[in-house]
DNA sequence: GTAAACGGTGGAGTGCACTCCAATGTCAAG
DNA sequence: CTTGACATTGGAGTGCACTCCACCGTTTAC
């Protein structure tokens, strides 16, 4: 398909698409007449890139991610380790939000929130 | 305290602070010399703000939210609201992340991870 | 008293992820 | 054959969140 309709069907930006590709994180062919034209399957990794991205990936994260898929060995092992790596750092990411959720519902609590005291909570905080 | 007190107590760069005051994300009033000092509470809010941006929320959502608090009637009620509606915040993105999760644990079940339905493939360009 | 460490300012630069634009080419419909 | 929608390119600009720098003044340790 041409950019136009990846652009509709993914909800990325001509531009946008565009620049994936010139960062390498989707390809196209050429027809003839110099027009990109994706594949279908396009359509499902923009909207995981676009997934992963509102998460918190960056892009450069994602690309990494795919390379590393396309790179390795046929392997199923290999792969299913890269994704579970992933998982392992969504798990981590969760536990942050989960952790602020329990320090956000604490002041909502107290009613008590940055100003008048304390904001952290009180005890170890170092790095 | 001094700036670079708080730098090291917040893991924030002199920098970073300075420009954060700028931003009006924290303040500071001046020491006769010109030196900007910090009052403790800083310590506790900039550790809030590193927790709230490194999980996903802008400096003028943080900002924009303190401001919120800052200038909320006394209410407790008030303010609970507002760390009601973070909560809920948090929460989406913790949803989010746990749909993300099971994408790719799914992917890593099965072993066949982009695959299935052939994503376009990212060929690395380092740029 | 001097040197190091710390503080100040303004401004330029960086990396990311786009977005906008101008100039030009392609193609189907009227 | 023109019009209009769509495509191409390169390059400039944007917003965010810093980071680095030069050059200067202040404080502290010896």
């Amino acid at each position: 398909m041409r950019i136009g309709e990846l652009s509709e069907r993914s909800g990325l930006s001509r531009d946008a698409i565009r620049f994936y590709e010139r960062i390498g994180l989707v390809e196209s062919h050429r027809s003839p007449n110099g027009y990109r034209d994706f594949p279908e399957e396009a359509v499902p990794w923009l909207d995981y890139v676009r997934t992963a991205q509102r998460l918190g990936f960056s892009l450069a994260e994602i690309g990494r991610h795919g390379a590393e898929l396309r790179e390795a060995p046929d392997s199923a092992a290999a792969l299913s380790a890269l994704f579970a790596e992933r998982v392992t750092a969504v798990d981590a990411k969760i536990a942050e939000l989960a952790a602020l959720r329990t320090e956000l519902a604490a002041r909502a609590d107290t009613g008590c929130p940055l100003e008048p005291d304390r904001v952290g909570r009180p005890g170890l905080r170092r790095r």
